[in-house]
DNA sequence: CTAAGTATTGAACACATGTTCAGCCGGTGT
DNA sequence: ACACCGGCTGAACATGTGTTCAATACTTAG
């Protein structure tokens, strides 16, 4: 375990930044509060990053780089960030929702992999078949990223700190169970959706 | 359909502020700024709500009732929720990850509807049993709200613009599917996942 | 019509923010 | 010994922020 004052100053910054931008968010964070943090004068952090914009770049390139380096060819798609340190999480979360150009890419490629990741399994059968497999694979993929941008109050609700694995457990469980056996006995939904729909179509 | 100009001043600096906060962040949006959508001088809507945070806890207070009024005795507990105007929906996603307490409050509450809802549905036949039906209840619920939250992404990547219907109904219908015949043929994950915490746990 | 009260504004204040700049410190090469 | 150069800082600047306040327009009651 690293600790934080055998960093360089410039990993400080960058840690300090992610961990505050996942906590109050990009706007809400200010560069003095970022230096206060990592220890250092506010002129530092845009010595080393040039500007607040600069700095957030580097949090993507670093999030980006540790999801993409983590598990390229891990057979789970995803697990990789479910379990990357947990201010990555809240920062890749923070970054999803303000909608940066580099979250747009890493979305759409974990979209990809796990499309592709699905297919997989339907031709060695432990898939189902569906009928959009890219709809499927989008909607598979937010639901994973669900309790990660909603880890609060998840955590919250089902007892325990959010960061513990125990809480995380118990909801990973239930999606398994869910994405397993199903969650409708009978196809009553599916079938009211699709008749909803068609009608609009017509 | 109501237009903007024909609305109190009030309603008009409510509306203006649901829409900023749900594009730009809560943190991220100006007094002036939504000022100036609506119409009016940043000294009216301190006039109107005391504060930028008397403001936001009126947004809270009216998504809150327009969600709670919409269908408090609606079959699917969350259905109403997705089909709300759109600023409304983008400024839920951004107060529940700001982890306000009226957020917090309002997943806790569409928590315990939908287990409810669920329990309900095991009665009658047509949901099936499982092992933590909170747990499951509250993954249902993240599962619900994920392309709620991450909708720029979604959209994007499914086509058309976010806002859009067609493109919503491609993810509600894989996602219908996958909860109605699952979408694993076997139970090698939930197996594998069972054995790594029985371990763990002995 | 007058009085009262509310809606609304423009200008101002105090403060926090992102960024700049001239300079200091400590090590490295010559 | 010197010069040099990158890490690093304190003070300053311009701007944007939330908020205040006195004063004006507007509506409504007596």
């Amino acid at each position: 375990m690293r600790s934080a004052s055998d960093l360089t100053a410039r990993a400080r910054i960058r840690d300090a930044a992610l961990a505050r931008f996942g906590t109050d968010g990009i706007a809400g964070t200010s560069v003095r509060a970022v230096a206060a943090d990592a220890g250092v004068s506010p002129a530092l952090v845009v010595h080393h990053f040039g500007s607040k914009e600069g700095l957030r770049q580097a949090c993507d390139d670093y999030v980006l780089d540790s999801i993409r380096s983590g598990g390229a060819a891990a057979s789970e798609a995803l697990g990789e960030v479910l379990q990357a340190a947990t201010p990555v999480r809240r920062y890749l979360a923070r970054a999803l929702l303000d909608d940066t150009p580099a979250a747009g890419a890493l979305f759409a490629e974990i979209v990809d992999r796990t499309q592709a990741w699905l297919a997989a399994g339907e031709d060695e059968g432990w898939v189902r078949g569906c009928a959009d497999a890219r709809a499927r694979a989008v909607t598979y993929v937010s639901w994973l990223l669900a309790p990660l941008v909603l880890g609060n109050h998840v955590g919250r609700l089902l007892g325990g700190d959010p960061a513990e694995t125990t809480t995380a457990v118990r909801g990973t469980r239930a999606g398994l169970e869910m994405l397993t056996n199903g969650l409708f006995a009978d196809d009553r939904w599916l079938a009211a959706f699709t008749a909803i729909d068609e009608r609009k179509h017509r």
